[in-house]
DNA sequence: GCAAATCTATCTAGTGGTAGATAGATAACT
DNA sequence: AGTTATCTATCTACCACTAGATAGATTTGC
């Protein structure tokens, strides 16, 4: 019953450390204390559980977005919130963002994961995008893409760095920048 | 002769296309016409080939910033040409960052090639540090963090968006609040 | 100057291992 | 009894990598 849910979880994480290609059904499976051929039964196809994966790890982001933190008035209390739900993941997983990670290797994923990968972006920006727009920022649509593409470069820059001073050193600089739109 | 340049050629392309490990020596070798075994001559394991890869793009890399272009005392300059790097890169060659695509697989790559990433990252934001403090910066370390992430993140997003409009709108985005860094 | 030795770059052939995937049996739960 | 979930066993395809041979070019020694 769960096994579906832990298959995910295993899957997520691997692959959000090496990428799609290198996560195996035979590794998931035993870590899982499973037999790789069990792991078919869940998931048909590897694509299968690559679509899967997308679109759970989407629908957590958007709980994540429609979650207190996130509704703020105040440009820089939304930027903040904004910017934690990556520097979180980053900081106590020590994981990237699976979509960055799966765009990373686009041209080597089964497209119709790609495409899940695709919606989760600009889903994504146009959420950022509409609420600039209500906090009067002069280019929403503009910031919204520069925020989001901010945070992804920064974590994949520190995915290969001992520290966290890249990331922060990106971030404090955009806050700055963006807190203060007029 | 040049086998062992034509093998980095191919393997740059298709590393910055799908990843590292999408890539095989029997898929080189095809392309060139030659059998896998002998691509082993000139790089005995995968991860000579990964190092080298990483290693000559970081030379090339390192040539563009001492180029024409990037010498000048314009903020404005500065900012458009480093741009056009990966924009050309990007809309000309439709090829991600070598490194970018290389770090989000970090993990799941042989660990002397993620130093060269790490080097290659650490080098040119250093290299943006100084020319953003030698132009009078308030934060010239913050602002070479922030620009070299934001275009990693902007060219990964647009490696699974259909045109370059989430590119474009976060360099445009960027440029405008950084070239007037007063 | 010629012969021997070495180097370069490729080949054929094969190793052991891993990939995703399938078929069919089996167990367990309801 | 039927559904759900896992098993065993196997398949085909691919992976990186190695051994050993070969043909041609280059270098070395006499």
């Amino acid at each position: 019953m769960n096994s579906a849910l832990k298959i995910l979880d295993i899957a997520e994480r691997r692959m959000r450390q090496a990428g799609y290609n290198t996560v195996s059904y035979r590794d998931i499976a035993a870590e899982m204390g499973l037999k790789s051929a069990s792991l078919h039964y869940h998931f048909p196809k590897k694509e299968d559980l690559g679509v899967a994966l997308v679109r759970r790890y989407a629908e957590k982001f958007r709980d994540q977005l429609t979650a207190s933190t996130c509704d703020t008035d105040l440009p820089h209390e939304l930027i903040k919130a904004f910017v934690n739900i990556y520097a979180n993941a980053l900081k106590k997983q020590k994981l990237l963002c699976l979509c960055l990670v799966l765009a990373a290797e686009a041209d080597g994923l089964p497209s119709p994961v790609t495409e899940e990968v695709k919606k989760f972006f600009s889903e994504n920006i146009s959420w950022l995008a509409e609420r600039f727009e209500t906090l009067n920022f002069e280019r929403p649509a503009d910031d919204a893409n520069t925020m989001f593409a901010l945070l992804q470069g920064a974590m994949v820059i520190s995915a290969t760095s001992d520290g966290y001073d890249a990331f922060d050193a990106a971030v404090r600089s955009i806050q700055e920048k963006m807190a203060t739109p007029q």
